[in-house]
DNA sequence: CTGAAACCTCACGTTCGCGTAAGGGTCAGA
DNA sequence: TCTGACCCTTACGCGAACGTGAGGTTTCAG
């Protein structure tokens, strides 16, 4: 047995103050190192991942031991939040490689942000488009289960196949697509 | 090249009114099958899509023409719609066939309404905790949007690693994390 | 009766985001 | 110095949801 799976928090408390790891802070380089264990820890991510994500240009340890071990600034944590977030919003590890490599390639301060601004923007589109057919599927499974709870009368020997065109229920109420669907072939 | 991209509808009108589409129905038989091509238009699905899922056997044809090739009633229409609902709700095709087994497998039909409410229960509670977690991340996305929009007036010249710790922005103004995120290592 | 479009069954390939060993070195406290 | 907890690289595996041929058959409009 490895080590490997998400592991729960020691001692936790931030390095800092939280809402504050902003990348060149001066502040931050002055604590000790992260190990990639301890940045596992702290992000509620595996070891693996990280690494992972490494490979993928994503992340980069500030240096390493004299032995090899990654050693980590504190702004990694920043870092795998905005990486974990951005998997959230619905971008892919490639897509956010791009992202990266993009906004450190860009030419000029201002070149990067309005690149940033015309993604993010285009993300907050799709992202209210997800929320809304989330609610929708949300108001369609209240409907689901509305509709569920009047069979608790219904007689045991019943069969289910009669479930959809039952007699006890008005011949208008159309039985949601979700309780629909389960008979259909 | 193929046909297997998402075909585009063609003369699409539903087989019968909407919202009616309920198993057993026996009107739906009288109508000219469909083959799976049809059914992928109607669905927006790909044919190898249709094929998997009778692999899985969340999906059967009604019958086969003479030849071998798939017929299906006007109801598969709202089988997949139905497929396809669940998945979006986060179920994976393989829970799926899980539940339109234990659908068909329960004893009685009370039996099997109260597996289903269970379940439709528990994945509303999840969807809802989803909801929540993406409008959080919609209000993240736009104050980004809102903090990235003072640096239009920013100079051209100025260096991109300036940009978390910006003379022009006021010292408590925190950098959300998904634009902080970008700076740090 | 034809020909093109649609269909059939294998069956291997692909992308994602890691998991899981194997076979070693390193670090830090007692 | 020892030892146990961590860490290193390399590399194969996996489950999900299809994509993509290959090679051959069926339909159906004209």
């Amino acid at each position: 047995m490895s080590v490997q799976l998400p592991i729960h928090q020691p001692g936790l408390a931030l390095v800092r103050g939280p809402d504050h790891a902003c990348a060149g802070d001066p502040a931050a380089s002055h604590d000790k190192p992260l190990r990639v264990g301890d940045l596992a820890r702290l992000t509620n991510k595996t070891v693996r991942a990280l690494h992972l994500y490494e490979e993928l240009q994503l992340l980069e340890p500030l240096e390493r031991s004299k032995g090899g071990f990654r050693l980590y600034a504190g702004d990694s944590v920043t870092r795998v939040r905005f990486i974990s977030k951005l998997q959230d919003l619905g971008f892919s590890l490639g897509d956010i490689r791009e992202i990266v490599r993009s906004w450190s390639a860009a030419g000029s301060a201002p070149d990067a942000m309005a690149r940033m601004r015309d993604l993010y923007r285009a993300k907050l589109e799709h992202t209210r488009a997800q929320v809304e057919r989330l609610r929708a599927l949300e108001l369609e499974l209240a409907a689901s289960l509305s509709y569920l709870e009047t069979c608790d009368t219904c007689d045991p020997n019943r069969l289910i196949a009669s479930c959809c065109s039952c007699d006890k229920r008005a011949t208008d109420e159309a039985a949601p697509e979700l309780v629909a669907g389960l008979s259909a072939h």
